[in-house]
DNA sequence: TTGAAAGCGATACCAC
DNA sequence: GTGGTATCGCTTTCAA
């Protein structure tokens, strides 16, 4: 017969129930440690019997790992997001990490980040956002390491790990070029986001090289109806050759857009993304894009976090990865 | 001067620097607490100058709420999962609750789900996954609350919310029979999910009302590529009028299929699908399909979650939900 | 209104 | 090897 409220088993009353001493069973549940055999064997019965679990609260107290690590995604709005943010998770539970994840924005976000940082946090992953220099701002005060992504965060005590943006579309805009394409049209990020300069610029700058000019730009908000919003108010689309896009969800937009506007892909023109989302290869989509990587990116925030906990005092590092052209149908 | 290892703020630093006891502070940083408005502002500035944060693990062994909550979310393989695990990390975070996230399966999970434990959860929300039972059943004996969607747990202590498979799919399959189709195929999700047999039986029970039969039935595997496979190995594919997909991912595979074998959609077969993905909206898919209602299902388990704690011994509960048909451009 | 002191549950150092 | 005991940082009686 249970009492009404039902209180958590604690490591005395495994004790009690094994008759041996508090101190025992926590040596019973700690890897190295000088125990009988025979004991450990009683008391992991007894813990078995009883249903224990040594409280991971207390034991944070005493001022061991706590395992604990939180993720701020921001609104996780977009593809992307959502599938480095699910990549990330299991990355971390892997490696016997718990995330405690933060969505949204504002004033709601910024609650949730104050209130979460009462925790003894091992690190805090930030992955984009408009938080992002207030919250590596408090986790600095608080002396809990910061891993930044998908925008470069050039604070004390912040690694990042960050996509060579502008290499990739460089290779992209290489890629059509030497298809033979020549007029090119370009839809860009929303402004504010330094990818979406990265990217721009390479685009740019390759087009220069060989004497060519950007003939129509755009700006969507890296949203699959602003890509197809885009496209559909483009002045001189009939013109075009060529359209790259600042990523995946925009360049999917476009694709429906221009089909609408009765351009055929690829043989009239070519359309590329950039990020490689899962949809990207799917049977009626088949988008040649760069592919942003997010295993690297998930191994990179997870080395990353290793060496700083290894090395607290260590500088902060940068790593920089690379994009893959992956040639699909649209190109 | 920092001294090398930087320790965390305590409540006796604050109290020292303010000149006040522990006690003063614990009492300033607690709501309606007995505190002199002068001694307290006094407290807070101190606080605010020394960047001090109450550590939520010492308060938490005080048995006061720990607001963690876990939420197992199995694999995250498909769109719809995805979506509802954003959806519910923002909830639980506008609502003061932070969500340790479990993903993966197999024993990588099982060990991931059992070390979250040792935290004193007030809950886990349990999304699919073939852990569910086991996890539920450790829960019990740990007194945590579960709250499951996805499947229905008929377990002591496990609220649910669900969707009503079968009524939906009558209606899309009615809406379908309306338009005049006769020639209907069904690609099912696989065997063992309860929503697989759920909501197949509605579709055919629906065609049995009206004297008609399933003239072709594919297994796939819930995902887009499986839907394009299972569409492009159908035998009788060009006898069909009518395509009814146990979800979006795979309607969308199929929609590109039937492209590939000079099926036209609408005119010439109708698709529709389930769970009303962000993709089914999207310019280039339009996807007819049922609403399996997230918005609905975050605010339900949100209910559930704040019912059982006002009322811990309350009676468990079956929140049923039902999906809307959203019309677009394949029926 | 305030301070002193007793826990919360686990770990680790100490003698034995 | 093993059992006592101080300790982690906070909340919460209990006196004053």
């Amino acid at each position: 017969m249970d009492s009404d409220a039902k209180r958590r088993v604690t490591a005395a009353d495994v004790a009690k129930r094994a008759g041996v001493s508090r101190s025992a069973v926590s040596r019973a549940v700690t890897e190295g440690a000088y125990l009988a055999p025979a004991k450990r064997a009683l008391i992991e019965a007894a813990a078995q019997e009883l249903g224990y679990r040594p409280n991971a609260m207390a034991a944070g107290l005493q001022g061991r790992r706590s395992n604990l690590i939180a993720i701020f995604v921001g609104e996780m709005a977009n593809e992307y997001d959502k599938e480095v943010a699910a990549k990330l998770i299991s990355g971390l539970n892997e490696a016997g990490k718990w995330p405690i994840v933060i969505g949204g924005s504002g004033d709601a976000a910024r609650d949730a980040v104050n209130n979460v940082l009462r925790y003894p946090l091992e690190a805090m992953i930030l992955r984009s956002g408009s938080l992002s220099t207030d919250i590596s701002e408090a986790c600095g005060k608080l002396g809990i390491p910061v891993i930044a992504s998908g925008r470069v965060m050039d604070a004390a005590g912040v690694d990042n790990v960050c996509c060579r943006n502008q290499e990739a579309m460089a290779k992209g805009t290489e890629l059509l070029i030497q298809r033979g394409r020549t007029r090119f049209g370009y839809i860009s990020g929303p402004a504010g986001f330094g990818a979406s300069a990265e990217r721009k610029s390479g685009v740019i700058e390759t087009l220069d090289m060989s004497g060519l000019a950007l003939h129509a730009d755009a700006t969507g908000a890296f949203t699959v109806q602003s890509g197809y919003d885009a496209v559909m108010s483009l002045p001189n689309c009939a013109a075009l050759d060529a359209l790259i896009c600042a990523n995946d969800a925009m360049a999917i937009g476009a694709l429906g857009a221009l089909r609408e506007r009765g351009r055929t892909v690829p043989e009239d023109i070519s359309v590329i993304g950039f990020d490689d989302i899962s949809m990207a290869k799917w049977p009626s989509i088949q988008l040649t894009t760069l592919r942003n990587p997010i295993n690297g990116l998930v191994s990179s925030i997870l080395d990353l976090l290793d060496r700083r906990q290894s090395n607290p005092a260590k500088a902060t590092e940068m790593i920089w990865l690379d994009a893959e052209v992956i040639l699909r149908a649209t190109h």
